[in-house]
DNA sequence: TCCAAATATGGAATGACGTTCCATAATGAA
DNA sequence: TTCATTATGGAACGTCATTCCATATTTGGA
């Protein structure tokens, strides 16, 4: 007689934390940050809640489990030996490319500070400075500075990608209805807006993205070379 | 005969967008991010979800307003004369201040993007670019540089606040738990970050904070300079 | 002055979702 | 063989955002 409920007999291949991740990567590259529901899951894996959270913890734990995945991955290509602007360079480029390829990494990224995911770009990143011969001193900002505006840049990315979803239609239309919008803000208030308005359309994110690593790269840099500069040595301006 | 439903009359005093941004805001800081529904809402305003998404077209909506209403509050005191870097770095450090105050400010910055709330930072950051001379085809990059990295920071405040409300402990044990993690790294594959373990907890956020805003401004500042340099005024090493 | 829109209101119903429960199987250790 | 552990998957639960709908009040036009 059969129960309402229930395991019949333990599936073939038994279920996966890695394989839970491999499918939920795949979920939310194919429908969005919306689409990880663990109904869909069950479905592609042809199993229940039950079974998915006996391997993972609850949905977050999931989301910056695929997270990791795909930035660990992102981050293994290994290192060609280069000068270590160039490499920091490098690493960012690598993750914008990922993020913008799975814009949902963006979203998970910014919801786990402290994690494995972040971690691994901060640590990346805090070795090349290290190389630069950054003040020990100044590192932490360094690191931190140029891991939050790679975050920034990430979350915004996600989130466009999740309005433009919402606007029913893809990135250009949604360009326009920003564009409109600010179009039609005050130009006394908004001068300056007003006045690029324009460039919303016309500019490059990606390119946009490595200047702003240059700009902290090269403020870093000044820093280093005032104090190397003709007064010799300084003490950091700055505590810690 | 009472009908199961429905006005008996209309309220006294009848609801206004206002009110409920007000009360929507009060919820936010009392209870955080996950304490804005409607239910919650309904209840504070005395009234149905149904009225509420008259003056409202959803939640998003409500959290992108409730955001404005801080950041223009934040941004309208107005700034008193001093050179554009300082009121920059004004700029930034008032919102910081608010975003460590209202940490959910944080987050829905982050998901309104090109909406109000992020505009008038960008304006008011455009403005002071503006009389820093950065040259036409650079202050894009100038401004989405400077943008990004607060709303990276913001991002991880807000997502900060939220692991510390799941952790069911303040921001001291959430550290604590952070640097355990990261104590346990592998010394050879995280070297650097195990360096920097104990800076977790003896660094100053608002401090660092502020050193990024400098990093960048620096950068910003020495290409201005080299351009103005001794080979004169260079053509815009970037497009656009 | 009267009536049809338009403007509001608030409670009920809906549907989706994360998460927990539970009955049960297979497995491993003693 | 037996008992605890490891797994499994479906049902049940509670919470939300959102929509529906019955109804009230106001407004504008004739």
């Amino acid at each position: 007689m059969e129960k309402t409920s229930t395991a019949r007999q333990r599936r073939e291949q038994s279920l996966t934390r890695a394989q839970i991740i491999t499918v939920a990567i795949k979920l939310l590259d194919d429908t969005g940050e919306s689409g990880l529901t663990f109904q869909a899951l069950s479905k592609l894996l042809a199993t229940g809640p039950g079974a998915i959270y006996w391997h993972v913890a609850n949905k977050s734990d999931l989301m910056t489990a695929a997270c990791d995945a795909i930035v660990s991955r992102t981050l293994g290509t290994t290192s060609v030996d280069v000068p270590p602007e160039e490499a920091i360079r490098a690493i960012a480029l690598e993750l914008f490319d990922t993020i913008d390829a799975h814009p949902w990494v963006g979203g998970a990224l910014m919801h786990a500070p402290g994690q494995l995911p972040m971690v691994r770009i901060f640590e990346r990143i805090g070795q090349q400075l290290r190389s630069l011969d950054v003040p020990a001193g100044r590192e932490w900002a360094a690191v931190s500075t140029l891991l939050n505006y790679i975050l920034g840049v990430a979350g915004q990315n996600a989130a466009n990608a999740k309005l433009a979803k919402v606007h029913d239609l893809k990135r250009s239309s949604f360009l326009e209805d920003v564009s409109a919008a600010w179009s039609k803000l005050d130009v006394n208030e908004y001068p300056f807006t007003r006045s690029v308005v324009d460039q919303l359309a016309s500019h490059d994110d990606r390119k946009d993205f490595v200047d702003g690593i240059d700009f902290i790269l090269r403020g870093i840099a000044a820093e280093r070379e005032k104090m190397v500069g003709p007064e010799g040595l300084e003490p950091p301006t700055k505590r810690l």
